[in-house]
DNA sequence: CAGTGGTCTAGACCACTGG
DNA sequence: CAGTGGTCTAGACCACTGC
């Protein structure tokens, strides 16, 4: 908390080619970008905060207004920042109106998710394991690590539509509950910023279709000839360091994934 | 052609609101990006040629540099046009090595898709056909209206792993041949654009688990028990106009589909 | 009204490409 | 070397928010 940090040595432009085979250059605003990223990471604004003006980070940074500003338009492309015209620049959350549930792609194949409205969530489990080596190599944890492992239902109109298992490594997520898991009211990622101060800033899927076996058929109250969506999702913080492994299926006969090709 | 084309007139900033509810201010760069995106719409610079410089835009513009750049850094980030250093900006094109099978988001489980290389078609069928309900209402047809309907299957390694229906409204794709799908080398979205002027921009996919029928079974070599991924693809040009309607079955045994989320 | 982000300009200089 | 896109600056003004 340094009430008036000032900025470290920036080289003009070039910089950083130490000798390497690689020049690397790396323009300043780039060098910004890092440095604001230091500052989310550490946690000096936190998720649903302001950063300070353009103009408090020019000064601070000592270079123009426009450099700071290129820094933090790729910062709010990659949805970490949100700009709002008028008020500041703030820290991205998953606990928005506008941009929660931003991770899940299943859409009701009549009518609006936002109509839908949030599924009802069912936990059937939430407890403390050590990492199967698949899980350790996933989320780049040693064999037997403490993992917590949940498995839950999200339901929609009653009808049980998504098992997902869900493992966390256990020194992030330490003390995580069943219980905490039910109570809490929202995304499941803005508790997660909100009680362990990790916030999940971009994934990785894989899909497939697959046939689900006797429990999970009954779990979701189909019969074993019913293929699902396997979707198997990576969740990373900032670093590209995985912090959620996330498999699940779901059921397409009301529901379809939906994505966007540009 | 028109060898020295000037601008239209450019409201300096505040305009368009012509007494409607809405003010509907307009950024400058946002009419320039329109204005380039009218000419890419109409042909004025094919897929994979230069346009002009950003200093010659500026100038047929009668806008700063800046401007036009900014009008420019959005159309590339949707992808339709490609920035290279020290070369000029390009139009996007599906025949780059870099960018081909953008829309194709089936990974093998192992492996690189590039290591893999393109897959092998086999064009089953591709004959005149009406446009179906369903079909004319994706393409903004008449049901009725003449389109193109086409069958092939992409193998990978000699396994046939995806089938496609394909559909295309008859009057762009007048004269679309099996033979023709068949020996053209490389995407079959760059022959779109070489043979027909039509390029696909962007996309929208909807994924479900299914079962196969019998035939869809056969032709990919799988037991009818076999789930496999159904993804439904809806193609667009310029100007959000639908061109495309692709029906495929994916198995995903030894591949999945892959996304991204941010 | 002051403060924020958003637009626009003009000019200087840098990095990259190709002749 | 000239021409391209890429970076950086300084300053003016606009649109939006909230006091």
């Amino acid at each position: 908390m340094s009430s008036n940090p000032t900025s470290p040595p920036l080289s003009p432009a070039t910089q950083a080619g130490g000798g390497g085979a690689t020049p690397a250059f790396s323009p300043l605003y780039q060098q910004i970008k890092g440095l604001i990223l230091h500052s989310l990471q550490h946690g000096e604004w936190k998720p649903g905060e302001v950063i300070p003006s353009e103009m408090d980070l020019a000064a601070r940074f000592r270079v123009s207004q426009g450099t700071v500003r290129k820094a933090i338009d790729e910062l709010a492309a990659e949805n970490l920042l949100m700009r709002r015209q008028g008020k500041g620049t703030f820290v991205a959350t998953h606990a928005e109106r506008q941009v929660q549930y931003r991770f899940l792609k299943l859409m009701p194949d009549v009518g609006d998710a936002r109509e839908e409205g949030p599924a009802q969530r069912t936990i059937l489990e939430c407890k403390r394991s050590r990492a199967p080596v698949e899980i350790a190599r996933a989320l780049q944890l040693r064999t037997g690590d403490p993992v917590i492992q949940a498995r839950r239902i999200l339901s929609f109109a009653g009808v049980p539509t998504i098992l997902e298992d869900i493992w966390l490594p256990g020194q992030a997520f330490k003390g995580l509950t069943a219980e905490q898991m039910a109570e809490y009211q929202g995304p499941t990622y803005a508790m997660f910023e909100l009680d362990y101060g990790v916030r999940m800033v971009r994934a990785e899927e894989k899909i497939r279709a697959i046939v689900p076996d006797d429990e999970q058929a009954n779990l979701l109250l189909v019969s074993q000839q019913t293929p699902l969506l396997s979707v198997e999702r990576l969740a990373y913080t900032y670093n590209d360091v995985p912090m959620e492994l996330r498999r699940a299926l779901y059921r397409t006969d009301t529901h379809h994934y939906h994505n966007s090709l540009s």
